[in-house]
DNA sequence: GGTAAATCGGACTTAATTGGTCGTACATCG
DNA sequence: CGATGTACGACCAATTAAGTCCGATTTACC
């Protein structure tokens, strides 16, 4: 199936929401979790992951939470996948790591074809930045 | 993740051979499971899915296989995956079926910028045809 | 007609991934 | 110190993907 995650989704729901109140206030995890009725728990760890790639900014402590780190215009959706699946968004195990990544290998024929549907594919996710899903 | 599943991959390897062999004989699946190394009952299951789909044609019996039915240049990626998948390529669970598919839906704020990098995906998987990969 | 080679198709099992939960530790403000 | 937040790893549950098995059917050829 080609379908992005829950993790991501969750993850695309909430950074767009504590993009929306930068400037404001910064945004606590319980607060996208009860308004967009996502578990808490699993929330909070696409939050963790997404500040572990220095996309958002966390808050410890009691007036904590998060807020964004960069400029919105910067920071594409590929970025934000990559930071949450931890690999970037590629359509097939011929295209992902090394060479010799793809186990058929000589005998795989779809490769160099998709390659060129994977461009594209990254592109999709490569060109659109936060700010325009805001 | 955003990855083809192996049911994908095999039956683009295996129409691409297929299609590689037009005009000369029949292909059988055993055949493409031996050169490929693909799992034979699942190869099998996976043409079935084609030729119910009516893009290879089978010929049962003893000297039965597998031939392409259509003219490569009319088969698009995006029909083939559709075909084993039974469903189109779709991204997110917003996008797929009916307005109540997208569970949080009033809260889903992803959906609609999502809906144009569907659009190129579809596009990326819509324009390439089965003749481009031979 | 019998047999071997092939597809057909459903039921089943196993493996992998995803989704979700729990518990505990740490940080910070008042 | 205590309330409120994140940090993080271990764990379990649910779903999906991958693969297997087995009997049925079709058909060419001897």
């Amino acid at each position: 199936m080609v379908r992005l995650s829950k993790k991501v989704e969750y993850g695309l729901i909430a950074i767009r929401h504590i993009a929306a109140h930068a400037g404001n206030d910064i945004v606590t995890a319980k607060e996208i979790s009860d308004k967009y009725g996502i578990p808490y728990d699993l929330l909070a760890k696409v939050l963790q992951r997404l500040s572990k790639a220095n996309l958002i900014v966390s808050h410890q402590g009691v007036r904590g939470g998060y807020s964004l780190a960069l400029d919105p215009r910067t920071v594409h959706i590929s970025t934000i996948i990559h930071a949450i699946e931890g690999t970037a968004p590629v359509i097939a195990r011929c295209l992902a790591d090394g060479p010799a990544s793809c186990e058929v290998f000589d005998a795989c024929t779809i490769k160099s074809p998709l390659t060129k549907v994977q461009a594209n594919i990254e592109q999709a996710f490569g060109t659109m930045t936060l700010a325009e899903i805001v």
